[in-house]
DNA sequence: AACAGAATGTAGCGACTGCTACAATAGTTG
DNA sequence: CAACTATTGTAGCAGTCGCTACATTCTGTT
C-alpha cells in the first residue's frame, strides 16, 4: 500500500516557488497569510514557523522572485548580439511581452512603489532586478556601438519609461517617443 | 460664548483635500477608513455616508490627488521656453525635486503599480496625470526644437524611467544614461 | 411651531489580520 | 527502546477591516 500522504516534509526553500507564485498572480500588498499558506499547502501556523514572521516572508519571497527573474533573463539572452540599438530594445521588449515576464512587469511596479516608500526588502530586490537587466542589455548591445556602457544605460532608461507609460495605458506616448528619437 | 464646535458642515468635497493629504502622507493601498476619517476630522461612519464605499472614496481622491498635481504643474509652468531639450529635462527634474513633488512622486508609483494591476480609478488617475505632464512638457520645450511633439513624448520617457531608477536607488544608472544620450 | 429630510453619533456585526499557547506526532540519535 | 528535537495540528486571542442598524440632532421649508 502506499503511502497516502508522501510527507513532504517542507522547508523554507520547499515553499518559496508557490509562494512565490502565488504572489505573482495576487500581489504582494493585499497577500495575507492565510491565502498563501493554502496556495503553498500548508498553514498559517507553519508560515510563521519557517519565516519567522510576516515580513521575513515577504522579503525572503521577494528575493526568490528576483533572482527567478535574473535566471529567467539570462536564460534569454541569445548567442549573438543585436546590429542596432534600435534592435536591441525591440530585442528585450519582445522577450518581456512573454505571458511569463508579464506576470512579473505587473508584480515589478508594486515593487517599485514599495521601494518608493522605503518598505523592508523591496529596494533590495528592485536593486536586483535592475542591475541584472543592465548586464542582460549589455551582453545585448550590438558589436560595433561606440558607447556600450553608457548605451546600455540609456536604453534602459527609456525602455522602462517606455514600460511604464504602458503600463498606465499610455503606450503611445512611449511609441512616439521612441520613433522620435535617434535610435 | 463662542460655539465650542463651529459646525463645519462637511461635504464630499471638503473632505477630499484632507483625505487626499493623508493619502499622499501614508499611501493608497494601506489606507484604512479609520486613520482616514480621523485625518479628515470625521467617522468611518460619515465616509461611507458621503462616499458610499471605500472604492468610491479611493476613486475620489485619486482624482482629487491627479487634479491637483496637474494644477500644480500648471502653476509652475513658466513664461519663457526653455533654451535646449537638456534644459527641458533639468528644469522639470528640479521641479519634480520640491518637497511637495516628492510626496506626490512617492504615491505616483503606487498609481502605477494599481494601474498595472487595474485597480479601479487608478488607471484613470494615472492616464491625467501623464496627460497634463505631456502637455507641461510640449510647453516647455525649446522654442527652436525641429519636433516639439515627438520630442517632449521623448523626453517624457526618459524622464519618467530615469525617475523610477532613482526610486529604486539606482539614480546613477540615470544619470550616465542620460549622459551618454543625444541630449 | 410643525414637519421632513439631511447629517451625525453610538454601537456593533461578521470577517479577517498576524501571531501564539498548547498539545500531539514524527524522525533522529543515543 | 528511550530520549530528544523538529515539525505539525487545533484553537484561539486581540486587533482591525468595511460596513450597517438604529437613534438622534440639526437645518431648512411651510
Amino acid at each position: 500500500m502506499p503511502d497516502t500522504a508522501p510527507k513532504p516534509k517542507m522547508s523554507r526553500e520547499s515553499l518559496l516557488p508557490k509562494l512565490a507564485s502565488h504572489v505573482l498572480e495576487h500581489g504582494l500588498g493585499g497577500a495575507s497569510l492565510r491565502p498563501l499558506a493554502r496556495a503553498a499547502g500548508t498553514s498559517d501556523r507553519m508560515l510563521i514557523y519557517h519565516f519567522g514572521n510576516k515580513r521575513q516572508l515577504v522579503i525572503d519571497v521577494l528575493n526568490h522572485i528576483a533572482q527567478q527573474y535574473a535566471d529567467a533573463l539570462d536564460a534569454a539572452v541569445g548567442e549573438g548580439r543585436a546590429e542596432s540599438r534600435k534592435a536591441t530594445v525591440a530585442r528585450i521588449l519582445a522577450e518581456t511581452r512573454k505571458p511569463e515576464m508579464e506576470r512579473f512587469l505587473v508584480l515589478w511596479w508594486e515593487i517599485v512603489a514599495g521601494s518608493a516608500r522605503d518598505l523592508p526588502g523591496y529596494r533590495e530586490a528592485a536593486e536586483a532586478v535592475m542591475d541584472r537587466m543592465l548586464d542582460w542589455l549589455e551582453k545585448e548591445m550590438p558589436a560595433d556601438d561606440p558607447d556600450p556602457r553608457g548605451g546600455a544605460r540609456y536604453l534602459l532608461t527609456l525602455i522602462e519609461g517606455a514600460q511604464m507609460l504602458s503600463v498606465v495605458g499610455r503606450p503611445r506616448i512611449a511609441r512616439d517617443g521612441l520613433a522620435s528619437s535617434d535610435l
